[in-house]
DNA sequence: TTTTCTGCAAATGCTTTGCATGGGA
DNA sequence: TCCCATGCAAAGCATTTGCAGAAAA
């Protein structure tokens, strides 16, 4: 993972490269975008902002989070059955591991995939821009039967 | 592909095993589940089942597809931004080739996944229960400049 | 001072649900 | 005949949008 003030700076200059301002409710975002702890969906990214930041709206987060995804600095996984999360340290594809229980997210390691988008683009004729790689099933602390800890 | 008529038939035993009645509206939904033929969104089952029963309502399009969803029977593809398309064909993850533009879904066959979700369990501890891996771009026909053909 | 950003609330769009009626088995 | 399934319309819910006031630069 890289260095969350590292990428914290890269994010502001991605701000102010095109212009944008940097206000009070961005900076707190970005920061728990940049920091890649966990995946956060928008609604965590409010929750932990609340604290430092009371007068933030979630339509700000919303905005921001979406400012950066169209910028491709923030990855976004969505899931149909609500509440999309983010990756704003890593924002190029890569693959996820994801407890369907408790809801972690963590990033993954997947070799065997190297080089097949471009194999796939070469057997099929397609011109490849992205991909995505999900698997799905219970954490250790889940099956442990500890949902929650 | 299996053959879309050994498949309706399964679907349709699937249903009375369960106890669920065979009505003309899910017929019509099974068979184009069945045929495999492109990856229908609800509403495209809805615009192909029309024509036949013109009384059948998209509520409905969505129960049956729920419920076979349910008893594992279509795989469901889903997208945050809308329309998530079904295969009723082959039920099980697979790959997928995804065009950005028009919309095409079709599916892939990608050796190198092969072992790779036992290999994840093994890794982390998980105990893997489903992936997806999609690929998106841009098809052939939509880069010659035919979005719609 | 100018222009963008924020926050509120209303709107959106897919999907689900409640309930009375209709129709399989 | 007995329930289940259908169809309609309303409800749900995450996300987006419009707009007036606030605040970067």
């Amino acid at each position: 993972m890289p260095d969350p003030d590292t990428r914290l700076k890269e994010l502001v200059a991605k701000l102010k490269e095109r212009n944008h301002r940097l206000t009070p409710q961005r900076l707190a975002v970005l920061k728990i975008l940049a920091a890649g702890e966990e995946h956060p969906s928008i609604e965590r990214i409010y929750e932990q902002i609340r604290p430092d930041f009371p007068m933030t709206s979630l339509a700000t987060v919303y905005k921001t989070v979406t400012l950066f995804k169209e910028m491709d600095e923030v990855l976004e996984l969505g899931f149909n059955n609500g509440g999309n999360r983010y990756d704003g340290s890593k924002p190029y594809p890569h693959p996820h591991l994801i407890c369907t229980q408790c809801g972690a997210i963590e990033d993954l390691e997947v070799d065997a995939l190297r080089g097949i988008p471009h194999q796939v683009a070469q057997d099929t004729g397609y011109r490849i821009v992205s991909h995505r790689l999900d698997f799905f099933g219970i954490c250790p602390k889940c099956q442990a039967g500890q949902p929650y800890t």
